[in-house]
DNA sequence: CGTTATATATACCTGACGGTATAGATACCG
DNA sequence: CGGTATCTATACCGTCAGGTATATATAACG
Protein backbone atom coordinates (compact mmCIF):
# COMPACT_ATOMS: atom_id res chain seq x y z
CA UNK A 1 0.00 0.00 0.00
CA UNK A 2 1.03 3.39 -0.92
CA UNK A 3 2.00 5.57 2.48
CA UNK A 4 0.86 9.54 3.03
CA UNK A 5 -2.27 11.13 1.98
CA UNK A 6 -3.96 9.84 -1.15
CA UNK A 7 -4.02 12.32 -4.05
CA UNK A 8 -7.43 13.86 -4.40
CA UNK A 9 -7.83 13.57 -8.17
CA UNK A 10 -7.65 10.87 -10.77
CA UNK A 11 -4.38 11.05 -13.19
CA UNK A 12 -5.51 10.14 -16.03
CA UNK A 13 -8.75 12.04 -16.10
CA UNK A 14 -6.55 15.48 -15.56
CA UNK A 15 -4.18 14.10 -18.51
CA UNK A 16 -7.48 13.92 -20.60
CA UNK A 17 -8.22 17.49 -19.68
CA UNK A 18 -4.56 18.62 -20.31
CA UNK A 19 -5.43 17.12 -23.39
CA UNK A 20 -8.10 19.68 -24.51
CA UNK A 21 -5.97 22.80 -23.17
CA UNK A 22 -2.84 21.48 -25.63
CA UNK A 23 -4.95 20.77 -28.43
CA UNK A 24 -6.57 23.63 -28.69
CA UNK A 25 -3.39 26.40 -27.28
CA UNK A 26 -0.24 24.28 -28.89
CA UNK A 27 2.61 23.00 -26.75
CA UNK A 28 3.74 26.29 -26.57
CA UNK A 29 0.54 27.85 -26.17
CA UNK A 30 -0.89 26.40 -23.02
CA UNK A 31 0.24 28.19 -19.86
CA UNK A 32 0.84 26.38 -16.74
CA UNK A 33 -1.90 28.13 -15.21
CA UNK A 34 -4.51 26.97 -17.59
CA UNK A 35 -3.35 23.30 -17.81
CA UNK A 36 -3.72 23.79 -14.09
CA UNK A 37 -7.41 25.41 -14.48
CA UNK A 38 -8.61 22.96 -16.71
CA UNK A 39 -7.29 19.98 -14.81
CA UNK A 40 -8.85 21.18 -11.03
CA UNK A 41 -5.36 20.87 -9.63
CA UNK A 42 -2.62 23.53 -8.29
CA UNK A 43 0.70 23.24 -9.74
CA UNK A 44 2.56 21.57 -6.77
CA UNK A 45 0.20 18.61 -7.88
CA UNK A 46 0.97 18.82 -11.20
CA UNK A 47 4.39 18.97 -10.82
CA UNK A 48 5.09 16.14 -8.55
CA UNK A 49 2.90 14.18 -10.37
CA UNK A 50 4.10 14.50 -13.87
CA UNK A 51 7.53 16.40 -13.16
CA UNK A 52 7.56 19.39 -15.62
CA UNK A 53 5.54 20.74 -18.61
CA UNK A 54 7.53 18.69 -21.29
CA UNK A 55 7.23 15.38 -19.25
CA UNK A 56 3.44 16.47 -18.78
CA UNK A 57 2.89 16.87 -22.54
CA UNK A 58 4.53 13.67 -23.53
CA UNK A 59 2.21 11.53 -20.78
CA UNK A 60 -1.10 13.28 -22.31
CA UNK A 61 0.31 12.64 -25.71
CA UNK A 62 1.29 8.71 -24.89
CA UNK A 63 -2.26 8.15 -23.29
CA UNK A 64 -3.83 9.52 -26.54
CA UNK A 65 -1.32 7.48 -29.16
CA UNK A 66 -2.70 4.76 -27.17
CA UNK A 67 -6.30 5.42 -27.45
CA UNK A 68 -6.20 6.14 -30.80
CA UNK A 69 -4.07 3.14 -31.42
CA UNK A 70 -6.38 1.08 -30.13
CA UNK A 71 -9.51 2.13 -32.45
CA UNK A 72 -7.58 1.73 -35.34
CA UNK A 73 -6.50 -1.01 -35.11
CA UNK A 74 -10.07 -2.62 -34.00
CA UNK A 75 -11.33 -0.43 -36.90
CA UNK A 76 -8.15 -2.35 -39.19
CA UNK A 77 -8.87 -5.83 -38.11
CA UNK A 78 -12.56 -6.01 -37.81
CA UNK A 79 -12.84 -5.75 -41.47
CA UNK A 80 -11.78 -8.35 -43.30
CA UNK A 81 -11.68 -6.73 -46.82
CA UNK A 82 -8.36 -4.57 -47.23
CA UNK A 83 -10.08 -1.87 -49.11
CA UNK A 84 -12.88 -1.37 -46.82
CA UNK A 85 -10.62 -2.01 -43.84
CA UNK A 86 -8.97 1.23 -44.99
CA UNK A 87 -11.92 3.11 -45.48
CA UNK A 88 -13.27 2.66 -42.35
CA UNK A 89 -10.01 4.04 -40.86
CA UNK A 90 -9.92 7.20 -42.90
CA UNK A 91 -14.02 7.40 -42.16
CA UNK A 92 -13.36 7.03 -38.50
CA UNK A 93 -11.12 9.36 -38.70
CA UNK A 94 -12.81 12.12 -40.37
CA UNK A 95 -15.96 11.73 -37.86
CA UNK A 96 -13.01 12.13 -34.86
CA UNK A 97 -11.54 15.13 -36.22
CA UNK A 98 -14.74 16.72 -37.06
CA UNK A 99 -16.68 15.88 -33.81
CA UNK A 100 -13.91 17.16 -31.22
CA UNK A 101 -14.61 20.93 -31.20
CA UNK A 102 -13.68 23.41 -30.44
CA UNK A 103 -9.85 21.82 -31.11
CA UNK A 104 -10.81 19.69 -34.34
CA UNK A 105 -8.00 17.19 -35.66
CA UNK A 106 -5.08 15.50 -34.34
CA UNK A 107 -3.26 16.29 -30.85
CA UNK A 108 -0.97 14.62 -32.77
CA UNK A 109 -0.64 16.19 -36.36
CA UNK A 110 -1.08 19.63 -35.06
CA UNK A 111 1.74 19.43 -32.75
CA UNK A 112 4.15 17.70 -35.32
CA UNK A 113 3.42 19.78 -38.29
CA UNK A 114 3.70 23.07 -36.23
CA UNK A 115 5.84 22.31 -33.39
CA UNK A 116 9.55 23.78 -33.36
CA UNK A 117 12.30 21.97 -35.25
CA UNK A 118 14.48 24.00 -33.74
CA UNK A 119 15.27 21.43 -30.51
CA UNK A 120 15.53 18.43 -33.02
CA UNK A 121 16.68 16.01 -29.90
CA UNK A 122 13.90 17.29 -27.23
CA UNK A 123 11.57 14.72 -26.05
CA UNK A 124 8.73 15.85 -27.63
CA UNK A 125 9.77 15.67 -31.00
CA UNK A 126 11.20 12.58 -30.10
CA UNK A 127 7.73 11.01 -28.69
CA UNK A 128 5.84 12.76 -31.80
CA UNK A 129 8.04 10.86 -34.21
CA UNK A 130 7.38 7.55 -32.20
CA UNK A 131 3.72 7.75 -32.03
CA UNK A 132 3.57 8.56 -36.18
CA UNK A 133 6.29 5.68 -36.70
CA UNK A 134 3.73 3.66 -34.65
CA UNK A 135 0.55 4.72 -36.80
CA UNK A 136 1.98 4.18 -39.95
CA UNK A 137 3.48 0.69 -39.10
CA UNK A 138 0.12 -0.54 -38.32
CA UNK A 139 -1.27 0.95 -41.29
CA UNK A 140 1.31 -0.90 -43.13
CA UNK A 141 1.13 -4.66 -41.14
CA UNK A 142 -2.69 -4.03 -42.51
CA UNK A 143 -1.69 -3.42 -45.88
CA UNK A 144 0.71 -6.21 -46.29
CA UNK A 145 -1.82 -8.62 -44.80
CA UNK A 146 -4.42 -7.12 -47.42
CA UNK A 147 -1.29 -7.69 -50.23
CA UNK A 148 -1.00 -11.80 -48.61
CA UNK A 149 -4.41 -11.89 -49.12
CA UNK A 150 -4.58 -10.39 -52.38
CA UNK A 151 -6.34 -7.68 -52.29
CA UNK A 152 -3.53 -5.55 -53.38
CA UNK A 153 -1.33 -6.77 -56.36
CA UNK A 154 1.74 -8.31 -55.14
CA UNK A 155 4.12 -5.98 -56.60
CA UNK A 156 2.47 -3.01 -54.71
CA UNK A 157 4.83 -0.59 -52.77
CA UNK A 158 3.60 -0.98 -48.91
CA UNK A 159 6.18 1.68 -47.59
CA UNK A 160 4.89 4.12 -49.96
CA UNK A 161 1.23 3.31 -49.86
CA UNK A 162 1.31 3.18 -46.07
CA UNK A 163 2.73 6.75 -46.14
CA UNK A 164 0.24 8.01 -48.83
CA UNK A 165 -2.54 7.01 -46.46
CA UNK A 166 -0.72 8.63 -43.19
CA UNK A 167 -0.44 11.29 -45.32
CA UNK A 168 -4.12 12.29 -46.04
CA UNK A 169 -5.02 11.50 -42.72
CA UNK A 170 -2.55 14.37 -41.86
CA UNK A 171 -3.70 16.52 -44.15
CA UNK A 172 -7.25 15.73 -42.94
CA UNK A 173 -5.97 17.02 -39.72
CA UNK A 174 -5.40 20.53 -40.97
CA UNK A 175 -8.43 20.09 -42.81
CA UNK A 176 -10.29 19.68 -40.05
CA UNK A 177 -8.60 22.39 -37.48
CA UNK A 178 -9.59 24.91 -40.11
CA UNK A 179 -12.93 24.23 -40.14
CA UNK A 180 -14.12 21.72 -43.31
CA UNK A 181 -17.18 20.05 -42.64
CA UNK A 182 -17.25 16.39 -42.16
CA UNK A 183 -19.14 16.04 -45.64
CA UNK A 184 -16.91 17.58 -47.41
CA UNK A 185 -13.64 15.20 -45.79
CA UNK A 186 -15.67 12.32 -46.55
CA UNK A 187 -15.59 13.54 -50.32
CA UNK A 188 -12.03 13.71 -50.00
CA UNK A 189 -11.86 9.76 -48.19
CA UNK A 190 -13.45 8.97 -51.37
CA UNK A 191 -11.22 10.49 -53.85
CA UNK A 192 -8.28 9.30 -51.78
CA UNK A 193 -9.22 5.74 -51.63
CA UNK A 194 -9.39 5.86 -55.78
CA UNK A 195 -5.83 5.50 -55.43
CA UNK A 196 -6.11 2.12 -53.96
CA UNK A 197 -4.25 -0.17 -56.52
CA UNK A 198 -6.43 -2.75 -57.97
CA UNK A 199 -5.64 -6.27 -57.97
CA UNK A 200 -5.49 -8.75 -60.87
CA UNK A 201 -7.44 -11.31 -60.26
CA UNK A 202 -5.50 -14.40 -61.52
CA UNK B 1 10.26 61.94 -51.77
CA UNK B 2 10.44 60.76 -48.09
CA UNK B 3 11.61 63.15 -45.24
CA UNK B 4 14.20 62.17 -42.77
CA UNK B 5 16.51 59.77 -42.47
CA UNK B 6 16.45 56.70 -44.90
CA UNK B 7 16.11 53.01 -42.81
CA UNK B 8 19.31 51.00 -43.56
CA UNK B 9 17.47 47.69 -43.96
CA UNK B 10 15.77 46.23 -47.01
CA UNK B 11 12.06 45.61 -45.37
CA UNK B 12 11.88 42.48 -47.81
CA UNK B 13 14.85 40.87 -46.86
CA UNK B 14 14.02 41.33 -43.42
CA UNK B 15 10.80 39.70 -43.98
CA UNK B 16 12.90 37.03 -45.66
CA UNK B 17 15.00 36.18 -42.62
CA UNK B 18 11.93 36.84 -40.50
CA UNK B 19 10.36 33.50 -42.53
CA UNK B 20 12.98 31.24 -41.25
CA UNK B 21 12.81 32.03 -37.45
CA UNK B 22 8.89 31.80 -37.66
CA UNK B 23 9.11 28.48 -39.94
CA UNK B 24 11.54 26.88 -37.62
CA UNK B 25 10.03 27.92 -34.20
CA UNK B 26 6.58 28.53 -34.98
CA UNK B 27 4.30 31.72 -34.27
CA UNK B 28 4.31 31.64 -30.31
CA UNK B 29 8.38 29.61 -30.41
CA UNK B 30 9.92 32.73 -32.13
CA UNK B 31 10.67 35.65 -29.64
CA UNK B 32 11.30 39.05 -30.86
CA UNK B 33 14.81 38.52 -29.67
CA UNK B 34 15.83 35.94 -32.37
CA UNK B 35 13.04 37.73 -34.76
CA UNK B 36 15.33 41.06 -34.16
CA UNK B 37 18.50 38.78 -34.47
CA UNK B 38 17.93 37.33 -37.93
CA UNK B 39 16.79 40.83 -39.61
CA UNK B 40 20.02 42.14 -37.84
CA UNK B 41 17.69 45.20 -36.80
CA UNK B 42 16.91 46.30 -33.22
CA UNK B 43 13.24 46.62 -32.03
CA UNK B 44 12.02 49.98 -32.06
CA UNK B 45 13.07 49.85 -36.21
CA UNK B 46 11.13 46.50 -36.35
CA UNK B 47 8.26 47.84 -34.32
CA UNK B 48 8.24 50.99 -36.37
CA UNK B 49 8.48 49.16 -39.87
CA UNK B 50 5.58 46.62 -39.00
CA UNK B 51 3.83 47.00 -35.81
CA UNK B 52 3.70 44.42 -33.64
CA UNK B 53 4.66 40.91 -33.54
CA UNK B 54 1.63 39.49 -34.70
CA UNK B 55 1.80 41.71 -37.96
CA UNK B 56 4.90 41.07 -38.51
CA UNK B 57 4.09 36.92 -38.84
CA UNK B 58 1.24 38.25 -41.12
CA UNK B 59 3.14 40.30 -43.28
CA UNK B 60 5.72 37.23 -43.57
CA UNK B 61 2.62 35.16 -44.17
CA UNK B 62 1.94 37.22 -47.23
CA UNK B 63 4.81 37.79 -48.85
CA UNK B 64 5.43 34.06 -48.45
CA UNK B 65 2.12 33.09 -50.05
CA UNK B 66 2.49 35.51 -52.53
CA UNK B 67 5.67 34.14 -53.75
CA UNK B 68 4.08 30.44 -53.28
CA UNK B 69 0.66 31.37 -55.67
CA UNK B 70 3.05 32.42 -58.30
CA UNK B 71 4.98 29.40 -58.68
CA UNK B 72 1.86 27.36 -58.43
CA UNK B 73 0.19 29.22 -60.91
CA UNK B 74 2.83 29.16 -63.40
CA UNK B 75 3.29 25.50 -62.57
CA UNK B 76 -0.35 25.05 -63.10
CA UNK B 77 -0.69 27.31 -66.07
CA UNK B 78 2.59 26.17 -67.92
CA UNK B 79 1.68 22.62 -68.78
CA UNK B 80 -1.94 22.22 -71.45
CA UNK B 81 -2.83 18.21 -69.65
CA UNK B 82 -4.93 19.00 -66.50
CA UNK B 83 -3.30 15.91 -64.49
CA UNK B 84 0.12 16.64 -65.91
CA UNK B 85 -0.31 19.88 -64.57
CA UNK B 86 -1.58 18.72 -61.06
CA UNK B 87 1.30 16.31 -60.86
CA UNK B 88 3.99 19.07 -61.63
CA UNK B 89 2.32 20.77 -58.71
CA UNK B 90 2.33 18.04 -56.28
CA UNK B 91 5.96 17.11 -57.34
CA UNK B 92 7.37 20.86 -57.05
CA UNK B 93 5.94 21.06 -53.46
CA UNK B 94 7.58 17.84 -52.38
CA UNK B 95 10.46 19.74 -54.16
CA UNK B 96 10.48 22.82 -52.42
CA UNK B 97 9.42 21.13 -48.65
CA UNK B 98 11.80 18.78 -48.56
CA UNK B 99 14.66 21.56 -49.93
CA UNK B 100 13.96 24.46 -47.35
CA UNK B 101 16.26 23.04 -44.90
CA UNK B 102 16.47 22.69 -41.46
CA UNK B 103 12.81 23.60 -41.21
CA UNK B 104 10.84 21.48 -43.89
CA UNK B 105 7.26 21.91 -44.79
CA UNK B 106 5.25 24.72 -45.30
CA UNK B 107 5.02 27.84 -43.01
CA UNK B 108 1.36 28.26 -44.35
CA UNK B 109 0.32 24.49 -42.92
CA UNK B 110 2.23 24.47 -40.18
CA UNK B 111 0.67 27.36 -38.57
CA UNK B 112 -2.36 26.16 -39.98
CA UNK B 113 -2.06 23.20 -38.41
CA UNK B 114 -0.58 23.86 -34.59
CA UNK B 115 -1.50 27.03 -34.18
CA UNK B 116 -4.22 28.43 -31.21
CA UNK B 117 -7.88 27.52 -32.21
CA UNK B 118 -8.37 29.54 -29.08
CA UNK B 119 -8.48 33.19 -30.97
CA UNK B 120 -10.65 32.14 -33.71
CA UNK B 121 -11.10 35.38 -34.51
CA UNK B 122 -7.24 36.54 -34.77
CA UNK B 123 -5.78 38.77 -37.29
CA UNK B 124 -3.54 35.24 -37.71
CA UNK B 125 -6.15 32.89 -38.36
CA UNK B 126 -8.09 35.21 -40.43
CA UNK B 127 -5.12 35.46 -42.76
CA UNK B 128 -4.12 32.07 -42.49
CA UNK B 129 -7.52 31.38 -43.56
CA UNK B 130 -7.48 33.62 -45.98
CA UNK B 131 -4.16 32.58 -48.34
CA UNK B 132 -5.19 28.53 -47.62
CA UNK B 133 -8.43 29.66 -49.38
CA UNK B 134 -6.51 31.16 -52.33
CA UNK B 135 -4.49 28.44 -52.78
CA UNK B 136 -7.33 25.98 -52.88
CA UNK B 137 -9.40 28.15 -55.15
CA UNK B 138 -6.35 28.08 -57.56
CA UNK B 139 -6.21 25.19 -57.95
CA UNK B 140 -10.08 24.39 -58.44
CA UNK B 141 -9.50 27.01 -60.76
CA UNK B 142 -7.12 24.68 -62.76
CA UNK B 143 -9.77 21.94 -62.71
CA UNK B 144 -12.34 23.76 -63.72
CA UNK B 145 -10.60 24.09 -66.48
CA UNK B 146 -9.21 20.78 -67.00
CA UNK B 147 -12.87 19.43 -67.18
CA UNK B 148 -13.73 22.00 -69.32
CA UNK B 149 -11.18 21.25 -72.18
CA UNK B 150 -12.16 17.57 -71.43
CA UNK B 151 -9.48 16.22 -68.98
CA UNK B 152 -12.03 15.43 -66.51
CA UNK B 153 -15.32 13.66 -66.65
CA UNK B 154 -18.09 16.53 -66.58
CA UNK B 155 -19.41 15.43 -63.61
CA UNK B 156 -17.13 15.28 -61.51
CA UNK B 157 -16.82 17.15 -57.84
CA UNK B 158 -14.24 19.87 -58.50
CA UNK B 159 -14.45 21.27 -55.26
CA UNK B 160 -14.11 17.80 -53.66
CA UNK B 161 -11.26 17.36 -56.18
CA UNK B 162 -9.41 20.62 -55.09
CA UNK B 163 -9.92 19.70 -51.51
CA UNK B 164 -8.67 15.99 -51.70
CA UNK B 165 -5.46 17.56 -53.74
CA UNK B 166 -4.85 20.14 -51.10
CA UNK B 167 -5.43 17.74 -48.41
CA UNK B 168 -2.84 15.94 -49.64
CA UNK B 169 -0.61 18.91 -50.08
CA UNK B 170 -1.12 19.54 -46.33
CA UNK B 171 -0.11 15.88 -45.26
CA UNK B 172 3.37 16.13 -47.79
CA UNK B 173 4.33 19.36 -45.66
CA UNK B 174 3.33 17.48 -41.90
CA UNK B 175 5.84 14.72 -43.54
CA UNK B 176 8.55 17.01 -44.73
CA UNK B 177 8.62 18.32 -41.04
CA UNK B 178 9.32 15.24 -39.70
CA UNK B 179 11.86 13.82 -41.80
CA UNK B 180 10.32 11.96 -44.96
CA UNK B 181 12.67 12.09 -47.73
CA UNK B 182 11.95 13.55 -51.77
CA UNK B 183 11.97 10.16 -52.89
CA UNK B 184 9.37 8.66 -50.54
CA UNK B 185 7.21 11.77 -51.16
CA UNK B 186 7.69 11.60 -54.57
CA UNK B 187 5.85 7.95 -54.27
CA UNK B 188 2.73 9.45 -52.51
CA UNK B 189 3.08 11.97 -55.31
CA UNK B 190 2.11 8.99 -57.70
CA UNK B 191 -0.50 7.08 -55.31
CA UNK B 192 -1.94 10.35 -54.84
CA UNK B 193 -2.53 10.94 -58.50
CA UNK B 194 -4.41 7.69 -59.03
CA UNK B 195 -7.38 9.35 -57.51
CA UNK B 196 -7.57 11.32 -60.84
CA UNK B 197 -11.16 11.00 -62.79
CA UNK B 198 -10.46 9.24 -66.26
CA UNK B 199 -12.44 11.01 -68.35
CA UNK B 200 -14.82 8.90 -70.89
CA UNK B 201 -13.63 9.45 -74.45
CA UNK B 202 -16.54 10.56 -76.12
C1' DC C 1 22.12 76.34 -42.54
C1' DG C 2 18.20 75.51 -39.59
C1' DT C 3 14.01 72.82 -39.30
C1' DT C 4 11.67 68.78 -39.46
C1' DA C 5 10.76 64.09 -40.06
C1' DT C 6 12.20 59.62 -39.77
C1' DA C 7 15.61 55.71 -38.22
C1' DT C 8 18.56 53.73 -34.83
C1' DA C 9 20.37 52.47 -30.21
C1' DT C 10 20.19 51.81 -25.30
C1' DA C 11 17.83 51.13 -21.61
C1' DC C 12 13.82 50.19 -19.41
C1' DC C 13 8.70 48.71 -17.99
C1' DT C 14 4.92 45.60 -16.87
C1' DG C 15 3.34 41.26 -16.79
C1' DA C 16 3.41 36.42 -17.42
C1' DC C 17 6.07 32.44 -17.77
C1' DG C 18 7.87 27.82 -15.83
C1' DG C 19 9.11 26.17 -11.63
C1' DT C 20 9.65 25.83 -6.32
C1' DA C 21 10.00 26.62 -1.02
C1' DT C 22 7.42 26.25 2.80
C1' DA C 23 3.66 25.23 5.60
C1' DG C 24 -0.58 22.67 6.58
C1' DA C 25 -3.66 18.60 5.75
C1' DT C 26 -4.59 13.56 5.58
C1' DA C 27 -3.77 9.01 5.06
C1' DC C 28 -1.03 4.33 6.25
C1' DC C 29 2.12 1.84 9.65
C1' DG C 30 3.72 0.36 13.96
C1' DC D 1 -2.02 7.04 19.36
C1' DG D 2 2.64 8.65 17.51
C1' DG D 3 5.42 8.86 13.49
C1' DT D 4 6.04 9.37 8.90
C1' DA D 5 5.24 9.82 4.21
C1' DT D 6 2.69 11.80 0.82
C1' DC D 7 -0.58 15.32 -1.16
C1' DT D 8 -2.37 20.19 -1.28
C1' DA D 9 -2.30 25.25 -0.94
C1' DT D 10 -0.35 29.82 -0.83
C1' DA D 11 2.96 32.55 -1.85
C1' DC D 12 7.00 33.40 -3.99
C1' DC D 13 11.50 33.47 -7.23
C1' DG D 14 14.28 34.50 -11.26
C1' DT D 15 13.83 35.01 -16.05
C1' DC D 16 12.28 36.46 -20.20
C1' DA D 17 8.32 37.78 -22.95
C1' DG D 18 6.36 41.64 -25.90
C1' DG D 19 6.50 46.34 -26.17
C1' DT D 20 8.10 51.35 -25.41
C1' DA D 21 10.35 55.98 -23.75
C1' DT D 22 14.08 58.68 -24.52
C1' DA D 23 18.03 60.29 -26.69
C1' DT D 24 20.86 60.49 -30.80
C1' DA D 25 21.97 60.14 -35.72
C1' DT D 26 20.96 61.17 -40.65
C1' DA D 27 18.46 62.44 -44.44
C1' DA D 28 15.12 65.79 -47.31
C1' DC D 29 13.07 70.44 -47.43
C1' DG D 30 12.91 75.57 -47.36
Amino acid sequence: MTRGRPREFDADDALDQAQLVFARDGYDGASMHALTDAMGICKPSLYAAYGNKEALFIAVLQRYAAAADARRSSVLNDEPDGRRAVEQMLSDTVARYTQSTPSPGCLIVAQAAGGSTAAQSSGIRIALAAVMDDGRDALRARLSRARAEGDLPADVNIDALATYFSTVMAGLSVQARNGATAELLGAVVQSALCAWPIAVSA
